[in-house]
DNA sequence: TGCTAATCGGAGCGATTCAATCCGATTTCT
DNA sequence: AGAAATCGGATTGAATCGCTCCGATTAGCA
């Protein structure tokens, strides 16, 4: 019940791109910087994000890229569906056909696919633009990544 | 954004605990057999969810296990996390204080832990007795489990 | 117009976690 | 007291994930 640190890493360059690049292009060298995190991960996010369709990039000298839809039409849903893949906590829960191997009757599945529903609304609610509204956090107001390569 | 596979089978097992097993004891064999699940890992099964307290084993002879808690009592939350430990989708997004090295105020945290609530809300809002009202699915009322030692 | 430099894009390797299986400890019935 | 059947923990193997490096592409400049 976790998500992949990848998705967790996007979440917040994309939040950190929608700060500092707000119309203007930036490459992933700035945001590595910026966010703490290696330069190759960086690029493999960015990767990812354009191909999804979130980011646009232009490349060669000067290049970077830049967000290809406002921040308030981007939601975590969007970006956690780009790096991981469909947002689906089980094999059945989707809305598409799964190959189950196993006979009967299942009185498990429609309630997994309203959980995910309502998993997917949830990360859905949340745009880019209500990210950069300051939540206080007064116990811990430190950022969310955990590389160990920093802790050694 | 998946939870594991050992967290699915869970669901299934506890679901037809609740259905066959109503009060009287019933073995980790019988249950396998009823869902179709590999015997180890039933059994690897009913020992987690014993130590959670959710079961409540007997051994030796004729021995085996029942519900510690009526079906109405007992949440998908609950045997998630007695699976796969607490529900966190990223390192940040508990209660709890997690070892974030890079510095810096973060904007992201708070809005992590909103969805994290509203995940677990969804989870636990589904209990082992709603589970064997049928809700129907034209489309495909099978099994949600998907073994692969049964596909081949 | 050719060269240089900086960037994105994809391929490969290592490490960690997870799933499945096996064997031993414990307990009840005969 | 012996034997059988069960739960409980430990081990092995595989798959996925995270990380890093290298090549392809393009704009800028002489």
């Amino acid at each position: 019940m976790r998500l992949s640190s990848l998705a967790d890493y996007a979440v917040v360059l994309m939040s950190a791109a929608a700060r500092h690049c707000g119309g203007m292009r930036c490459n992933a060298r700035a945001l590595a910087e910026e966010t703490g995190l290696p330069l190759p991960t960086a690029q493999k996010l960015v990767s990812k994000l354009s191909a999804a369709g979130l980011i646009e990039s232009v490349r060669g000298a000067g290049g970077g890229f830049r967000l290809s839809r406002p921040p308030a039409a981007i939601t975590l849903a969007d970006i956690v569906e780009a790096v991981d893949g469909p947002i689906t906590i089980t094999v059945c829960s989707g809305d598409h056909a799964s190959d189950c191997a196993i006979e009967g009757s299942c009185h498990v599945r429609p309630h997994w696919q309203i959980v995910n529903r309502t998993i997917r609304a949830a990360l859905a609610g949340v745009t880019l633009a209500s990210l950069g509204q300051h939540i206080p956090d007064p116990k811990r107001p430190e950022h969310p990544i955990n590389l160990k390569r920093t802790v050694s």
